[in-house]
DNA sequence: TCCGGCCGTTGATCTGAATCAAGGACAAAA
DNA sequence: TTTTGTCCTTGATTCAGATCAACGGCCGGA
C-alpha cells in the first residue's frame, strides 16, 4: 500500500521530512512551506520539463526518480543527474528551467510556486542553509562523476555506477540482496557517457566473471562485492558518489 | 602594479568585494568577517592541499587561479574545477578536503578559520545566501562539464574551453583581443578528459584552419569566432558553462 | 654561450569503444 | 493465440583518440 499525497498530506508525517530542503525547519517554519505546498505526479517516462521552459515551481522529489539530462543537437545525450526522494528541482534566481528532466518512474513531487517560495528563501534562513548544504553535496556528486566520464573505462564506469546503486538502494547494507535497476540499458548508457552495446557488454562480461547476477532485466545480485570495488578503479577508501 | 594584500587591505577597496562570499554583506556583516580573514600567497605550481587533508580554512581565491582534480591510483587524472577571483575553497560541515587544489598561477587567497567561519554561515544569512548562489552556478557549470566530458569529441572540447577562456577572460568582449591560456597542455588535457598529444594536435588544426593564432604558447587570438562557435557543438543560443 | 630540463609538436601504431547489423526475449495489445 | 513494439544481446567492422616514440624550441642557470 502506497501513501497518498493530497492537500490532507501532514508535512510531519512526510517521507521526506528530515531529508529534504525543510529538514533544518522547526514547526513553525514548516507551517509556512506547507502554506504554498501542493503535490504532482507523473507518470514513469513522462517529460516534467524541458530546458527553456519557465521555471514555474521548485519540487522536492517525494517518491520515483527523475532524470535531468541535455543533448546536443545532433540527439547525443548526456544525463547529468538522477534526482531520488528529498532530491530538489528548481534554482532561485533563474527563470527557465536549465536541463530536461524526465520521471524515470513514477515520481510524486511536492511543490511550490516560485514566486512565494523566493521570498521564503530570503526570509527562512534554514531553508537556505538547508539548500546549500544539498547543494553542495550535488556538486560533490557532479565532480566525481566528472571523474567517472573524463577518465574511467567503460568496465570501470559500470562497476562505478552498479556501487552506486546498491549504496542509494533501500537495503543499501544488504549485498546480498536483490537490487533494482530502474533504468533502462539506454538510460544507464546517458548516464555514464556510452552507447547502450557497451553497457550491455561490459554488463554480461561481469555477470560471465561472477561478480553479479541478475534474476530479470531490471534486478540483480551482487555475487562478489570485492570484485566489483576492485573493478570500479576507486581507491580502497573510496568515496561516496551519492 | 598590483595590490599589496596585508591586514591592512580593505575590504571595501578588495577587488572580489562584490562577486564573493561577501557580495551581498552589508558594512557590519562586512566588519565580522574582516575580523577573522588573513590573506595567503601560493606561488604557481605549489600545492595548496590535497584530498584528505584537514579543512583549517575556507578560502576565497583573490586573484590567480587554482585548480581541483582528482586522480586514481595509477595516475590518470581528471581536473573538476577551475578556480578563478571570487570563486570560493572549502565546505561548511566537512572536516577534510575533497579534492587536490593546486595553484596553476601565483594564487593570492583571503582566507577564515574554520570554526569561527561555520559559526557565521549560521548567524549571518546574507553569506549562506551568497554561498547558495555561488553553488548552484557551480553545480550547473559542473553539469556542462559533465556533457562535454561524456559526450563531446576531441574537437568540441577544445573549441568549448577556448570559448570559455575567452569568455572568462578579463576582456570578454573583444575577440580580436590576444588571450592568455594560462594552463600547460597538460592541464588542459586534465581538464577536458584528453592526452596532450591530442591537444596539442587539435589546437594545431584549427589553427591550421585558421580558426586561432598563437603569439607564443600561452598567448592566442580569435581569427574566426564563428567557426569556433560552430566547432563546440552546442545550439547556436549556447549557455553560459562559468 | 653552452647545457639541461621542461614543454610542446609531430609521426606511427594500436586499441577500446562506437557504429552498423541482425536477431532474440518479453510484455502488452489485438 | 498471434501480433507488435520495445528493450536487450551479440557479432563484425570501423575509427577516434590513446599510446609509444622521437625530436624541436625555449628558458633559466652555470
Amino acid at each position: 500500500m502506497s501513501i497518498v499525497f493530497n492537500e490532507h498530506m501532514q508535512c510531519s508525517s512526510c517521507p521526506i521530512r528530515h531529508r529534504a530542503i525543510c529538514a533544518r525547519c522547526d514547526e513553525t517554519e514548516l507551517d509556512l512551506l506547507s502554506q504554498i505546498k501542493s503535490y504532482k505526479t507523473f507518470d514513469a517516462g513522462q517529460p516534467i520539463g524541458w530546458r527553456g521552459d519557465d521555471l514555474t515551481h521548485f519540487s522536492s522529489i517525494v517518491s520515483g526518480i527523475a532524470s535531468l539530462s541535455r543533448s546536443l543537437e545532433d540527439g547525443r545525450t548526456q544525463m547529468v543527474g538522477l534526482l531520488l526522494p528529498s532530491d530538489f528541482l528548481g534554482r532561485p534566481g533563474r527563470e527557465q528551467i536549465e536541463f530536461d528532466v524526465n520521471a524515470v518512474t513514477e515520481v510524486t513531487v511536492c511543490r511550490f510556486e516560485r514566486k512565494p517560495f523566493e521570498k521564503l528563501v530570503e526570509e527562512v534562513p534554514h531553508v537556505a542553509q538547508r539548500m546549500l548544504e544539498m547543494a553542495l553535496d550535488e556538486l560533490n556528486a557532479a565532480r566525481e562523476w566528472m571523474v567517472l566520464l573524463g577518465r574511467k573505462t567503460a568496465r570501470e564506469k559500470i562497476a562505478t555506477f552498479l556501487e552506486m546503486v546498491i549504496r542509494r538502494s533501500t537495503n543499501p547494507g544488504q549485498e546480498a540482496a536483490l537490487h533494482a535497476l530502474p533504468l533502462t540499458r539506454e538510460e544507464i548508457a546517458d548516464f555514464l557517457g556510452l552507447t547502450l552495446e557497451t553497457v550491455s557488454r561490459q554488463l554480461t562480461v561481469l555477470k560471465k566473471e561472477g561478480v553479479i547476477s541478475f534474476s530479470d532485466r531490471k534486478h540483480f545480485t551482487i555475487s562478489n562485492m570485492a570484485a566489483l570495488q576492485d573493478a570500479t578503479g576507486d581507491d580502497a577508501d573510496g568515496d561516496v558518489l551519492f
